[in-house]
DNA sequence: CATGCGATCCGCT
DNA sequence: GCGGATCGCATGC
């Protein structure tokens, strides 16, 4: 696998509803460059395909920003592009792309994906996990690919920005699965959740 | 200040 | 299929 050839998604891409962005998300390529001997051992680029993603509108009950600007999801109302990574059930963290204009709240919450390069890098993170459920899920994919915290924030359309989302000439599928979204008490008939068939 | 619970995962049944 | 883990934040008294 290389990634030869793979553009890093602009501004301009993210800019837009995140129901628009997010089924175009699919097949795109997450890419994380930890630092090497940050504690965020091992190092090493890792690469995994989009396979599931969900959108967070504005004026959604079921989005952190339903409630207005917080601490914990200020990220979530600047600049499209930007990480939005918070921290859930005590353990998991679970990371989004800030999506629309700036002030708006929408976000697409990054679910899945198929790990492409840093398989063993992800294993080691993932310690005695089947290599199926590496970054089967929102917490998962972040344990695998090491996002926490202190990602939350990151501008992945800024150059040298250690997370960024890559198209590397791979079309979303034509015919996702659609479906609504999981994990949330408010807003659940919203058709918001895609997957690669 | 106390409480409740969450955009989850895992191990056990 | 179910419940426990585990903690930051929002809410309410």
């Amino acid at each position: 696998v290389t990634i030869r050839g793979t553009r890093r998604l602009r501004r301009s891409f993210f800019a837009r509803p995140a129901t628009t962005v997010a089924p175009e998300l699919l097949n795109k390529l997450l890419v994380a460059e930890p630092l090497a001997g940050s504690g965020d051992a091992p190092p090493g680029r890792l690469v995994g395909r989009i396979t599931e993603v969900e959108a967070y509108m504005p004026d959604d009950p079921a989005s952190h920003s339903f409630r207005g600007e917080r601490p914990r999801n200020l990220s979530m109302f600047g600049p499209a592009g930007v990480l939005y990574v918070y921290f859930s059930y005590g353990m998991h963290h679970c990371a989004n792309v800030v999506t629309g204009a700036p002030g708006d709240g929408q976000a697409v919450l990054l679910r899945a994906v198929t790990p492409l390069v840093g398989i063993e890098a992800m294993r080691a993170r993932r310690k005695g996990r089947p290599d199926r459920a590496l970054a089967d899920g929102p917490g998962k994919l972040c344990q695998a690919f090491g996002l926490a915290l202190h990602h939350d924030g990151v501008d992945m359309c800024a150059p040298g920005a250690p997370v960024w989302i890559g198209d590397d000439g791979t079309p979303p599928p034509s015919e996702p699965r659609v479906g609504t979204r999981v994990g949330i008490s408010s807003g659940t008939d919203r058709p918001w959740r895609w997957r690669t068939p």
